[in-house]
DNA sequence: TACAATTGCAA
DNA sequence: TATTGCAATTGTA
């Protein structure tokens, strides 16, 4: 026989409960005013109850003001009741919604009372087979009480209960329960305005209901009771007694037109919710519905129902609702495979967000099909796509050089552009952040450190888990982030720029860069022998053998050992940092070569070493990834390797350009952007002297040091434009006379002095880099050329350095952010154009203000063109954007 | 094993 | 006390 799961109904008796909740406890209000007492303890006994009954259903029931049947059949029927203080009156409004945006079912009729909703619900929910738990403070509803339904009555205080069934109840009272009515009918109830028969209290009428069960009965046989004083006050107010009965008696067959289904009981926490608690600040319930996510628990045990995809039919039925729907979501846990590359573990795909399917990708079955589905769902434009950083779903799923149509939605990216100073957007911080809730995390599902565990040893319902609730997440987010977007005007950034970019990194990912492996352990070698030989120099100059690699240990030598004097320090000690060093050059032999072995191995482990170490076994390739959520200005990153930042400005350093090679026979195109975030900050603040000096293609650095020396260009020196070019850096990255001063190594009096004949010279700057600051003071935020937004609230810190930092960032943002901007859609653009074109050519490597494409001999002439059109006509400035571009097959030559 | 601190590479 | 990043290494918790 299948195991019958109990279905369990949860009724709440809402007025009684806040009742209690507000007497209970002491007066406690928001920021606002609000009061919050009853809200809070009601909420409080809630959780407790959904807690202890664990219901799959639930309603709360709520009296209205309108008079009730009662009131007909006895005019003074709960008068002289108090008025409801104003205190608690304001909180039934608010408590409302937030149970409407807990989604649990609400009910109130004119005419009825709670108890008759309370008890036709449970009648109804008995009749349909389930059990029924009704919380309430008032003990008249101990009458609902069955074998079905046990009522828990509020204790003092708010978190006990007392749970009363059928036995408990006759054991308190002496009675079986179904003659309640009959107690509270001879009893009366002072609180209701109940009279029932007056002298008679709780003891006699228990006695006289236990000779005569009912008071129908009791009055019937009245000659039969033995006290004489106590027969004529039951014969005095017979009428009484039957009217009392009849108003203490819970109405339980109102026509109500609601399905049990529509009383189902879903996720209690949501953003709403969350939102609500946080207006109302009731952290301690925040923190609760945040809970850490415990896949076992009941709340979520209806979404492991998910099935699991093991057959062909099921992936063909998922593809006909996807069609039928026009939409899907998914999400895939992936892992690196022994070839390096990303690769699926499992995936899941759902619909409505409620349930849907998962896969298991680890045995290779229907992988293939699901692969196939998607690429499918991707090349269809008119099926809506939503999913979770989809450049790592195109990789994992290998189909980073299918084509696609109809831009899928991607959370991650969404909720970058809507805060991109974030420190993650993984979907833990997603749901933390938007659901207040914790989801499975991946150190949870994988383990950590030497611990981690393989694929095959995942938890099973730890995965499945995983997969649903961050499927389920994706979906549930999309609306909300989607309206985020277009609010803050960035749906076109996201459509037009950032999601075709994700296609565009992914094939750059993919394509990766050859290294001349052979060329680079030429290198390695080289490198070894010559950091070995300083090593033993230093050693025997210092006279004692140290990790030369520990600031610490140089430090000691360096100003205790032999006695230089300490430069500079840093919170821990003696600084040895290259400024430092470059002090003391000449004070000490042992200097020069502690810094030949800073560069040096600077340069061997990062990038010898570290490239060495990373090259694709497969493809003798390096396949960086750029991560497109990480600046907070909205540039790319590129990380394992880092390829952003291979040395240039050290001849020795640049050499190892050398070892990123064209592949066999091909090119590399290197088009870098001469001077953007300075054309872009002439643009930006419209000054005209920068402005015309661009338009006349003038250098820009010599054009600047002629103007704040007063000189003319012919005479500027090489030093006067150095420094002029350390000027507009520092203008750029929101100046300082003090960083000014420490960048050139002069006075910060003298950096004041070229700061101010700068900004002199160029007002229409310092009314630009005014403005921001002093947007971003009364707004909170900075934008750029495309909306990208950047909020700042340091600005308005009363720490001094924290606000100055806050404008800087008001100055830079928009000047940086821009350029990104600018080379992002240059980027889509050229990935477009070469595709449009059928060149084999590709583009695979950024680096914030240059673009790297690989082509075949042939196509290096129009691809050449095609690449510097782009990247030039990617916006429309007051100042022209001019290109430099050069062709080699390394990029040492390259550049 | 995890993290802070120092140092240094790029635009 | 100049903007944005990534990473190697040491040393400590």
């Amino acid at each position: 026989m299948p195991e019958q799961i109990q279905r369990k109904l949860l009724i709440i008796d809402g007025n009684s409960l806040l009742n209690r909740a507000f007497y209970a406890l002491p007066p406690l209000t928001n920021r606002d005013g609000e009061h919050t007492n009853a809200i809070y303890g009601f909420l409080t006994m809630l959780f407790k109850a959904v807690e202890e009954v664990k219901p799959d259903h639930a309603a709360v029931a709520f009296d209205l003001k309108a008079p009730t049947f009662r009131h007909d059949t006895y005019t003074e029927y709960k008068a002289g009741r108090k008025k409801m203080p104003m205190e608690l009156a304001e909180q039934i409004e608010p408590l409302k919604e937030i149970l409407d945006a807990m989604g649990l079912y609400r009910i109130q009729m004119e005419g009825f009372e709670a108890d008759d909703l309370i008890g036709t619900l449970a009648r109804m929910a008995e009749s349909d087979g389930m059990t029924v738990a009704i919380v309430s403070g008032d003990r008249d509803v101990l009458q609902l009480v069955t074998e079905q339904t046990q009522v828990m009555i509020t204790k003092k205080g708010i978190t006990q209960m007392d749970v009363y069934d059928p036995d408990r109840f006759t054991e308190e009272y002496g009675i079986p329960v179904e003659r309640f009515i009959d107690l509270k009918g001879l009893m009366g109830d002072s609180s209701d305005n109940i009279p029932g028969i007056p002298g008679v209290g709780p003891k006699t009428a228990t006695k006289l209901l236990q000779e005569f069960g009912t008071i129908e009965n009791l009055l019937e046989q009245s000659e039969a009771i033995s006290n004489k004083k106590l027969k004529e006050k039951v014969d005095g107010h017979r009428q009484e007694a039957v009217l009392s009965k009849k108003l203490a008696t819970i109405i339980t067959n109102i026509p109500i037109e609601l399905k049990m289904d529509d009383l189902r009981l879903g996720e209690l926490s949501n953003p709403e919710v969350a939102a609500l608690f946080r207006r109302l600040e009731f952290n301690s319930l925040l923190e609760r519905i945040s809970a850490p996510a415990d896949f076992k628990s009941e709340k979520t045990a209806d979404k492991h129902l998910w099935p699991e995809m093991t057959t062909i039919e099921a992936l063909q039925e998922l593809d006909g609702q996807v069609q039928q729907h026009q939409e899907i979501t998914w999400y895939t846990l992936t892992d690196t495979n022994a070839e390096g590359w990303p690769s699926p573990v499992a995936a899941a795909f759902t619909i409505d967000g409620n349930t849907g399917w998962w896969l298991d990708c680890r045995n290779g079955s229907y992988v293939a099909l699901a692969r196939a589905w998607i690429i499918k769902w991707l090349g269809d434009p008119s099926i809506l796509k939503k999913v979770h950083d989809l450049k790592l779903e195109k990789r994992a799923w290998g189909t980073v050089q299918i084509p696609f149509n109809g831009a899928p939605f991607d959370v991650m990216i969404a909720d970058y552009l809507i805060n991109p100073s974030k420190a993650a957007y993984d979907l833990e911080a997603l749901s933390l952040h938007y659901d207040g809730q914790k989801v499975v995390t991946s150190k949870e599902l994988w383990g950590t450190g030497l611990k981690r565990k393989k694929q095959t040893e995942l938890d099973m319902e730890a995965m499945v888990a995983y997969l649903v609730q961050r499927t389920a997440l994706i979906h549930r987010l999309t609306p909300e982030l989607k309206r985020q977007l277009q609010e803050l005007e960035m749906l076109s950034l996201y459509e037009s720029v950032e999601m075709p970019l994700a296609f565009v990194l992914a094939e750059m990912e993919s394509e990766g860069i050859e290294l001349d492996a052979a060329l680079l352990k030429d290198f390695e070698i080289t490198y070894a022998k010559r950091i070995d030989d300083l090593i033993k120099q230093v050693h025997e100059v210092a006279g004692t053998e140290f990790n030369l690699n520990s600031t610490k240990q140089l430090g000691e030598v360096l100003f205790v050992r032999l006695n230089l004097p300490p430069v500079k320090k840093t919170k821990t000690g003696y600084s040895t940092d290259v400024a430092v060093l470059e002090k003391l050059k000449n004070e000490h032999a042992i200097i020069p070569l502690i810094l030949e072995y800073r560069q040096m191995t600077k340069i061997k482990s990062t990038y010898i070493d570290g490239l060495l170490a990373i090259v694709n076994a497969g493809t003798g390739r390096i396949h960086s990834t750029f991560h497109q959520t990480v600046a907070a200005t909205g540039r790319i990153s590129s990380a394992d390797p880092n390829l952003q930042n291979i040395p240039v400005r050290t001849e020795m350093g640049r050499q190892l350009r050398r070892v990123f090679v064209a592949r066999e026979g091909w090119q590399l195109i290197d088009a870098d952007y001469s001077q953007i975030e300075l054309r872009i900050m002439a643009h930006l603040s419209g000054d005209p002297g920068f402005i015309k000096a661009f338009k006349e293609e003038a250098d820009i650095h010599t054009r600047t040091a002629a103007e704040i020396f007063q000189v003319s260009e012919e005479s500027v020196t090489g030093e006067m434009r150095s420094s002029a070019k350390a000027v507009n850096f520092g203008i750029i990255y929101g100046i300082s006379d003090f960083g000014l001063s420490n960048n050139l190594n002069i006075s910060r009096q003298q950096a004041r002095l070229y700061i101010d004949d700068y900004l002199h010279r160029y007002a229409s700057v310092k009314t630009y880099m005014d403005e921001m600051v002093t947007r971003a003071r009364d707004k909170g935020y900075v934008t750029t050329l495309l909306h990208r937004i950047r909020y700042i609230p340091e600005i308005n810190s009363k720490n001094f350095n924290l606000r100055s930092f806050g404008e800087r960032m008001a100055m830079n943002t928009p000047i940086q952010g821009s350029a990104a901007d600018i080379i992002k859609v240059a980027m889509v653009r050229v990935a477009d154009e070469l595709k449009k074109g059928n060149y084999q050519a590709r583009l695979i490597l950024q680096v914030h203000d240059e673009l790297i494409v690989e082509a075949p001999p042939e196509e290096v002439e129009p691809v050449s063109l095609l690449l510097r059109q782009a990247m030039e006509e990617a916006a429309e400035l007051s100042v022209p954007l001019k290109v430099d571009l050069s062709v080699a097959t390394n990029w040492f030559d390259a550049k």
